[in-house]
DNA sequence: ACCCGTTACGTAAACGTTTACGTTCCTTAT
DNA sequence: ATAAGGAACGTAAACGTTTACGTAACGGGT
């Protein structure tokens, strides 16, 4: 049924290295058989056929893009970023989750590979070491987006948590906060949980707070964390003034189980959250949190891709600043 | 660098086409020689050529999934549930957005087509005509998730809005509402605007309350949209007691306004929301809201995509089952 | 001894492109 | 007049598979 470049080639009277030529505006051919060509093209319903295009010259003009799960807002912003510029480049996105604990990751990157992808972005999954194998077996550039692994080589985009989870428990001391609980954070989350949490302890130490460790508590980055921290700060008769929490959606059920209690944020409990997520400003009160630039790391992290691709060049890890979006969650101590 | 069965064939001592029936499991070889090839397969660490195979069996086994925009939780979801079963069936997806208004969709189209698709899905963005003939001219299997278009045959999947409207608008009556306002929609929306907003006007009428268009504040669905609606209800001094939005963000918008004023939800002011978004359980209150079930929306979308690839069958449309889930925004008056 | 069927392969064409190389013809400089 | 060079093509191989078809060997039934 679709038309090749053969058949334009027929009808149009010339070789299919001609139509190749003119359809790829290569030059070497006059004005008459390229309009003639294009004619017969539109005439046809001709529509290039990717899968031999990439066969030939040994690129698919697809890069692959491995995430935890897709399910989160936190994803789809980076996602935009991502196919955003893949689209002006006119790379095409090829999407893959790597199933609840990265279970499909190995069968993930096989499958990239035998779709020839020209190149690797994957988000926030953390990489074993023979996931790590898969991937540099698929030999072709990579980048990893708010990951890293042990190897120093492996080229990455991320935000400092440690610093930024400093910068936000400064803000709490800043505001006069002694007591200042923790929520949400998994401490064997060597990404995004124990970085969190030295950042929590540090910025403590550094202002002469002595960290209690019973103020800690650990959990998923998840909203039932976030209400079960709570709880347990209730059940401890912790006397917290503020917790920072390791994720927006953690904070949002500290606030939560505040709510069933009658306790006011943030009359009665600070909160800080982590991401800001979209989720942050509608929340009652309004979050303070930790800005990470989701978007604008997919798109980063995208362009390097695509310029290692293009250039054969390697790629440089890239820490990228976070901020403090200052919102209503948090009291100012006398 | 990239080692092919003819690598193999060699090294095995055998034929291209031995190789690709063991490689494939189709028989017709003896064990012996399977082990072989198998072994020099791992040595030479083999990896298939997807495109190669594409090409010669004229379908990529890859199907394309065209969103407006990627960024909201809503369509991760959907995306996860297409995802999870293509990956069943061996299908990989590729995914683009359309643009803000869908002004990449032709282009989106016809990349699909260069890509070779073997079928498409599309979520929530409105088809003009012109993407419609494209969408056709593609001659693969399709499916509209969360649209519809004016042509009757074109296979959709999603909930009945008018229906799911007129149940949450209900809701409210039976809890005494008599005053009830509306936000959120967009009465230019054929999909998801217009119908609620009908669906929003017919319940009032079947229970013989008059309706008030002041009453019906136009949005686009988002936060602040929502927000607006509350500003200029109250500047109305419109005596609502509950209001109806056209989807959780907007109902949060209207929580956030009152929050900014004093005034109390729902102890003052009724709220419903629709989505049923990860958020409407995280808001303070608690969002009692209409669900569409996402996730498994994609799953049933990808499903019934599957068996017309497979089968070469048609797709029959289908309705599927809203629901109301009753949180903590309603007050049920005396 | 002959035929038939089956098993286990090999041969080679086909899929739809791109592209290195050749060819023809025309122009221009020497 | 001739060489040189460029423009405008055409030829055919190549990319890595799959698969229709052919064939050789063997076993068993008559």
């Amino acid at each position: 049924m679709a038309s090749t470049i053969k058949d334009i080639a027929r009808v149009a009277g010339v070789s299919t290295a001609t139509v190749s030529r003119v359809l790829n505006h290569l030059g070497g051919y006059n004005e008459d058989t390229e309009k003639k060509v294009m004619a017969v093209a539109k005439a046809l319903g001709y529509r290039k056929n990717e899968n031999a295009r990439s066969l030939v010259q040994k690129s698919s003009k697809t890069i692959g893009v491995i995430m935890p799960e897709v399910t989160t807002a936190f994803y789809g912003d980076i996602i935009k970023g991502i196919e955003d510029v893949a689209y002006e480049y006119g790379y095409s996105v090829i999407l893959t989750h790597a199933g609840s604990q990265g279970s499909r990751i190995q069968e993930s990157m096989n499958l990239m590979g035998e779709r020839r992808v020209d190149g690797l972005i994957i988000v926030s999954v953390e990489l074993h070491e023979p996931a790590m194998e898969s991937l540099l077996s698929l030999d072709v550039p990579y980048i990893l987006i708010s990951t890293k692994t042990k190897r120093e080589d492996a080229p990455y985009i991320k935000v400092d948590d440690e610093r930024a989870a400093y910068t936000a428990v400064k803000y709490l001391i800043d505001h006069h906060h002694r007591t200042i609980g923790m929520a949400g954070a998994n401490p064997e989350d060597p990404i995004a949980g124990a970085p969190r949490i030295n950042g929590y302890i540090q910025a403590l130490l550094d202002h002469g707070i002595k960290v209690d460790l019973n103020l800690i508590k650990a959990g998923d980055f998840s909203f039932e964390s976030g209400k079960q921290a709570m709880q347990a700060f209730l059940e401890d008769q912790a006397k917290i003034t503020a917790v920072f929490c390791a994720s927006d959606e953690a904070a949002l059920g500290i606030i939560s189980a505040c709510f069933e209690r009658q306790i006011s944020v943030p009359e009665d409990l600070t909160v800080v959250g982590y991401d800001n997520s979209k989720v942050s400003s509608m929340s009652i009160p309004p979050l303070t949190t930790v800005a990470q630039p989701l978007y604008e790391m997919g798109k980063a992290g995208c362009s390097k891709l695509m310029d290692a691709i293009i250039h054969h060049t390697s790629i440089e890890s890239q820490v990228i600043a976070h901020e403090l979006v200052v919102r209503q969650s948090v009291k100012k101590l006398s």
